[in-house]
RNA sequence: GGGUGCGUAGUCUAGUUGGUUAGGAUACCUGCCUUACACGCAGGUGAUCGUUGGUUCGAAUCCGACCGCACCCA
């Protein structure tokens, strides 16, 4: 790609299509399941094949880059597989929609015209949150891409089905499920959202049958009274002990229902009376089953009610059954009372109505003997979670799980591969193909949960069953990047199908990102209007500065804050890069001498201080990186960018560059290209795009693009203590001159003198540094030595021992000067003061360690000395 | 009801095994268009580290209780 001269401000429009087309063009993503280098996998978390790019999508994306980027400029084979998810639920729900959109009713197609829409439905939307991701700069190995219901991820599928059915672990049973009257299908306990809502307590009379008593019962469900089969209490209860062995005539039904004791009543709720409604509440389903109760199914599949009930409430959905017979007991003067009454409703996460409990036949996965290995690796470090603490969670559902109902009443997913015999229903074949003569039979007509084809993902991915090149290769992946709301849904069965199918756990780290939420503490979402569009941000402020912002506000295991106002920072630090290698690239002739061996030629201090700074830089950032703290990795880039090399090295090199000493030129040309070029590698894998525009600034014309350089490795011949300890010396000095300057108010373009009165060491150092001080502190004439006059008029500060007087005549404010030696004075005084009580205190001086207490006595020195300083110096302005 | 995590300047955060003059960034105030950058430069104000007991010579850091926020599971 020719080079282009820096323009002033970085335009990221212009770059970031170009060169992802060149990446893309030169193959880099691609991963080779033959190379001899060792494999880095992530296996993206499959989007929603229809959903579209949201912010978390960003943050989780990112990261994977990141990883990933990092892993192929270390040698690796690096291997991001990408891919979709059908989504069961919500695409269907997606489908059915569109078609009412068209006026046609999901119920008046087949199952095959219905799958023919879909199917095309997909392929014109199921693209675009790939092509999103492109736009994020993801290079993910997009020759890998899959889809959850292609064929041979199907095949997968099924294959994990039949085997567990044939070690007895997979069984189909009438059961109460979570029912979603939208979708009109089972759904698991994870896709149940509890909510309070603000309801009703209501208080029923139920007449004792034969006589005037009658009992009072509380529910917050009317409607499902009408299958009540049975009136519950405590067996210690001695309200009701006369009533026993009677029965209720069940209001508006007339069904004589017996009084039963159970211990699951709770005396103290209510009246300690409890309606039982066997097929519809997971309590009362279990009260039913230890009494032998009748189960009585009142609803439809759309939570209207059916034909159990009385004529009248035939065919009302829940709200209307629920008014109805409200009034019509209350009109029969069987309401008591109704209290205000706060409850947890489960809601259909997709349906986003409340859910009903459900009597049906449904298949489930046996869950205990397969949960045990997953617990284990967890546990024994196998796998480590990033944050820690998800492992207590994980645990405490791991050991508390119950089986898992995989069958879903839709036809958007995987077709269970159980089919029963025409003739004799009772008579079942389960295989992948299927029977041999299907004409005799007949398809359970049930798909899969979609969890139940995402939980092979890491294997499924690789072809497996087949043992592929692939399945070798980059089978265990490495990290799983991936939000915590869905350890249970994902995370934990991918573990678990890694043991049972692979013996080997499918990845070695998992890293939970943060949740986003706005400003107020709310979870980023559509449904609240308050999630940006991040194509919008990335308009606004460019990709990388998007990326790089997020990843410095996300913190390690907290949720983030976000808020768009916090991109400003990563849109400021794109350009702050793009200009400070304007500014070298502006310093380097055509044939400046690149030759230099750092090591053998003569550094200065200012030298020899950024380059020990890059190199704890570096070490670092790595670290940050290895312990996945990608905001804290963030930070110290910035920090060694913005405030070491452009606040201070970049200072120093103009002075430099505008001399006319041709070697200091190009050691200074040297060690700031060496700087240049190691952020640039360092920060692309969180800012691809602008960092390999500027590579190709910087890089000789034999060097690879930056995607696929080296990754900068730590060099500790460059840390050098002593030069940051002097450079600290001479920054606080400078600092100090600056401040002293702002306070008297003394103009950025007049220059002022300078007179220290220190040690003759110290004296020899100032000199030595005279130039930079001169030009960094806007000094003109300088003196110093052990026993100068103070210059009157002068204004002053004390650091590191050292007295700073800057004469500056009539423009000495003496009061101001006088408070701030005061604070000074007052700030020493204080810490003095506490350190005269530790070393006074006995306990201390005999219990804390030496080099403790060598500590304190050698603050109190120092803060002695400069106390001495500063009174005497305030004594001066009297 | 059970569990998990979190309370450090207006805001966001660092502070790994207790000893720092409690870092940093943003925001704010003051002065500067100093030939890389006003998406900038220089300087400055701002925190008794949620409350309260305890352990310790010493606690933002360890332990207990409480208060507040968030999430997860019943």
């Amino acid at each position: 790609m020719p080079k282009t001269s820096l323009v002033k401000a970085y335009d990221p429009t212009q770059v970031e299509d170009r060169w992802y087309e060149h990446w893309l063009d030169k193959n880099y993503f691609h991963a080779d399941a033959d190379s001899e280098k060792e494999p880095y996998t992530i296996v993206i978390p499959p989007p929603n094949v229809t959903g579209m790019l949201t912010m978390g999508h960003v943050l989780n994306n990112t990261i994977q880059d990141i990883l990933i980027r990092k892993a192929r400029m270390e040698g690796k084979e690096a291997c991001w597989i990408p891919g979709t998810d059908h989504a069961s639920i919500a695409t269907e729900a997606k489908v059915v929609k569109m078609l009412e959109g068209k006026g046609i009713n999901k119920d008046d197609l087949s199952r095959e015209e219905f799958l023919d829409h879909a199917w095309q439905w997909k392929e014109k939307y199921g693209g675009i949150i790939i092509q999103q991701l492109k736009k994020l700069g993801c290079s993910c190995d997009w020759e890998r891409e899959r889809f959850t219901m292609e064929d041979d991820y199907t095949r997968a599928v099924l294959t994990a089905f039949v085997k567990l059915y044939e070690k007895g672990l997979v069984y189909k049973g009438f059961r109460l499920v979570n029912w979603c009257p939208v979708s009109r299908s089972a759904i698991s306990d994870e896709e149940v959202i509890h909510k309070e809502v603000n309801g009703y307590l209501w208080h029923f009379r139920y007449p004792i049958t034969d006589s005037d008593e009658y009992l009072v019962v509380a529910t917050t469900r009317p409607e499902t009274m009408l299958g009540d089969t049975a009136v519950a209490i405590h067996p210690d209860d001695d309200r009701y002990q006369h009533l026993l062995g009677k029965t209720v005539t069940l209001p508006l039904v007339g069904r004589e229902i017996p009084i039963i004791t159970d211990d699951y009543v709770d005396p103290e709720f209510g009246t300690g009376c409890v309606k039982v409604t066997p097929a519809h509440d997971p309590n009362d389903f279990s009260i039913g089953e230890r009494h032998s109760l009748e189960f009585i199914n009142v609803m439809n599949d759309d939570a209207s009610l059916n034909d159990n009930v009385p004529e009248q409430y035939v065919g009302l959905n829940r709200e209307d059954a629920r008014k109805a017979i409200v009034t019509d007991l209350e009109s029969a003067g069987l309401l008591e009372k109704t209290e205000d009454y706060t409850n947890k409703i489960g809601y259909s996460e997709r349906g986003h109505v409340p859910i009903e409990f459900y009597v049906s036949e449904q298949w489930f996965i046996k869950m205990d003997e397969l949960v045990k290995p997953a617990l284990d690796a967890v546990n024994n470090g196998r796998i480590t979670f990033h944050p820690e603490h998800w492992i207590k969670t994980y645990n405490h559902w791991m050991e508390n799980i119950k089986d898992w109902c995989i069958s879903r009443q839709l036809w958007w997913g995987h077709q269970i591969p159980v089919w029963y015999y025409k003739d004799d229903p009772l008579k079942t074949h389960v295989s992948i193909d299927g029977p041999s003569d299907p004409e005799n039979w007949e398809q359970d007509p049930d798909v899969l949960d979609t969890w139940a084809s995402s939980w092979l993902w890491p294997m499924a991915v690789h072809t497996w069953p087949e043992l592929g090149n692939d399945l070798k290769k980059f089978y265990p992946t490495d990290t799983l990047v991936t939000g915590p709301d869905i350890i249970f849904f994902w995370v934990a069965r991918m573990i678990i199908t890694g043991y049972e199918f692979m013996n080997k756990r499918p990845f070695k780290d998992v890293y939970f990102t943060s949740i986003l939420r706005d400003e107020k503490g709310q979870k980023l979402s559509k449904s609240l209007g308050n999630s940006p569009d991040p194509f919008s941000l990335f308009g606004e402020y460019g990709t990388d500065a998007v990326r790089f912002g997020i990843m410095l506000m996300a913190p390690q295991g907290l949720d983030v804050l976000f808020s768009k106002s916090r991109l400003n920072v990563g849109r400021n630090f794109m350009n702050k890069l793009w200009n400070a290698c304007r500014f070298v690239d502006m310093n380097l002739s055509d044939d400046w001498d690149r030759t230099y061996e750092l090591n053998t030629v003569e550094l200065k201090l200012p030298d020899m201080w950024i380059l020990s700074r890059l190199g704890h830089t570096i070490r670092e950032y790595n670290r940050q990186l290895n312990r996945f703290h990608f905001n804290e990795a963030a930070k110290v880039i910035y920090d060694f960018t913005w405030n070491g090399f452009c606040d201070w090295y970049v200072e120093i090199a103009k002075t430099r560059f505008y001399s006319e000493d041709e070697t200091t030129k190009d050691i200074t040309r040297n060690i700031t290209v060496r700087c240049i070029r190691t952020v640039l590698a360092l920060l692309h894998p969180y800012a691809p795009f602008i960092t390999e525009e500027l590579w190709s600034h910087f890089k000789e014309t034999d060097e690879p693009d930056l995607i696929v350089s080296p990754w900068p490795d730590y060099e500790d011949d460059w840390v050098n203590d002593q030069a940051e300890k002097d450079m600290l010396v001479l920054q606080n000095v400078i600092t100090a001159i600056r401040s002293v300057r702002s306070r008297m108010n003394v103009s950025p373009s007049k220059k002022s003198d300078l007179v220290v009165r220190c040690t003759n060491e110290q004296g020899t150092f100032i000199h030595t540094h005279e130039q930079l001080l001169r030009s960094l502190a806007n000094i003109e004439s300088f003196s110093q030595g052990a026993n100068i006059e103070k210059p009157p008029q002068s204004a002053t500060a004390v650091v590191h021992g050292m007295e700073l007087y800057i004469p500056l005549g009539g423009l000495v404010d003496l009061d101001k000067e006088k408070s701030q030696l005061n604070k000074r004075k007052d700030k020493i005084e204080s810490l003095l003061s506490d350190i005269e009580k530790k070393l006074a205190n006995e306990e201390f001086l005999i219990r804390a360690p030496e080099e403790i207490v060598e500590k304190e006595h050698q603050k109190m020195g120092e803060l002695t000395d400069e106390l001495q300083k500063v009174t005497a110096n305030l004594e001066m302005l009297q």
